[in-house]
DNA sequence: TGTGATGTAAACGTCGTACTTAATCTGGGA
DNA sequence: TCCCAGATTAAGTACGACGTTTACATCACA
């Protein structure tokens, strides 16, 4: 599921990753390159390249003399799609769940009011299709589609926003919703509410109108966090 | 003011890195890591090290027979704090800077309601302590002093919402506080509204009030939103 | 006995070379 | 014209050597 790239990297990184943000190597526990290396049967070559990349996400911190030291939680590049997805795939995965669903409870409404103002023909059509999609496959245990227009809908969403950081969250969302969909207990259907505000904020976005987009889409994110209270501990 | 990390490694990244953002090698051209050893009068070893942490941003792709590949802004990694730095060091400062602010507008309002209701009283201690700071400091040409308690405020905010992902934001926040006091034009003293806003939201986080902190930030972010719209083009 | 200077070794940092792999180009043949 | 095989090229991988830093222990001195 995960490892999209080839590449003896790929693996180490990955397995590395997974590891330390499931907090296998607790804060400040020290592991050493050469053990890396003969553990996954390749060379220092590697291990340090993959070092280097889990330094720059700042999951690490190599020092000579003393090894690669596991940094404190606090300091990890958390937007980084690949830690996002390390630690969905981990244990405190409702945690997570959960900030990132703040999260987009404080963006996408933004984003929704600015889509209305930015978006163009193409993409209010793109909006409604895939609303409609969402439409079609929320009945009869269809998550698996409902889930692809979600995302597709959410993107289009922050893409229209014309805004770049938002933009990018699309990768963040899209995380969110498939761990949500895999990973928990979910209703077997989607909340029918949450459906229809797809479709009313698809039209908001058409009409323009920027503040009924916000709210509608604030509506959904409460929706969104509730349902999280529901179904997490 | 950049290559806070001492080593090859850091001074190829940040030189590589400022440059691609920079725009200096356009979207598709291709590097090769022979060239970039040479030019550096460093080893492949390194430059390949730089080059995977480039890839992990997605600043670039590697690809055998072909080189590293520039690839489309839209691709980068824009929340890593280093892609960040750069890109407000570089040539289009300005739209970063309303990205950025924009996103800061979306964010920061709703870590200021939840700070509201989970600040502990050292934070809300500290809290108070910067706004009297930016008092004291938003007369007499004292940016510099100024900025620091913006940042500390800020952050304290971010980090009192109790959200892991909101918390990751300070240092985002602090890059565009530098980087709109550095790189800028600004006014000789920071507008006045402004502090006092500060004052009254570390007021109204201290009482627990949470719609009120919200609304106030909300005020300091439109703030934030029109000043760049008169100082930037 | 306590404290500071000194030495040592352990780990990462850097380098050069050699070999492997795969994408692209080229040219010949059907 | 089209297609396939081999040559070419640049990154991927591996290995071994040496350099550099620095935590830690040891020893000398007060």
């Amino acid at each position: 599921m995960t490892t999209e790239g080839r590449g003896l990297h790929t693996r180490v990184l990955d397995t590395l990753g997974l590891a330390i943000t499931a907090g296998e190597y607790p804060q400040g526990s020290v592991v050493r390159t050469d053990e890396v290396a003969q553990r996954f049967d390749v060379s220092r070559t590697v291990v340090r390249e993959v070092v280097r990349v889990l330094e720059s996400m700042h999951l690490v911190e190599s020092r000579r003399r003393v090894g690669v030291t596991v940094r404190p939680t606090e300091e990890w590049n958390v937007y980084d799609p690949r830690v996002i997805r390390w630690r969905l795939a981990g244990s405190d995965r409702p945690r997570q769940l959960r900030s990132l669903t703040v999260l987009r409870s404080a963006v996408e409404p933004v984003a929704a009011g600015l889509a209305a103002r930015h978006a163009t023909p193409e993409q209010c059509a793109a909006l409604t299709e895939q609303a409609l999609g969402m439409v079609a496959t929320s009945r009869g245990r269809r998550l698996e589609e409902y889930l692809v227009h979600d995302i597709a809908f959410h993107r289009v969403v922050l893409n229209a926003s014309g805004n770049e950081m938002f933009a990018r969250l699309g990768d963040v969302v899209a995380e969110v919703l498939t761990g949500r969909t895999h990973h928990q207990v979910m209703f077997d259907d989607p909340d029918p509410a949450a459906v229809t505000l797809h479709v009313q904020v698809a039209e908001a976005v058409r009409e323009g109108d920027a503040d009924r987009a916000e709210e509608l889409t604030r509506e959904i994110a409460v929706g969104a966090l509730e349902e999280l209270d529901v179904l997490a501990p």
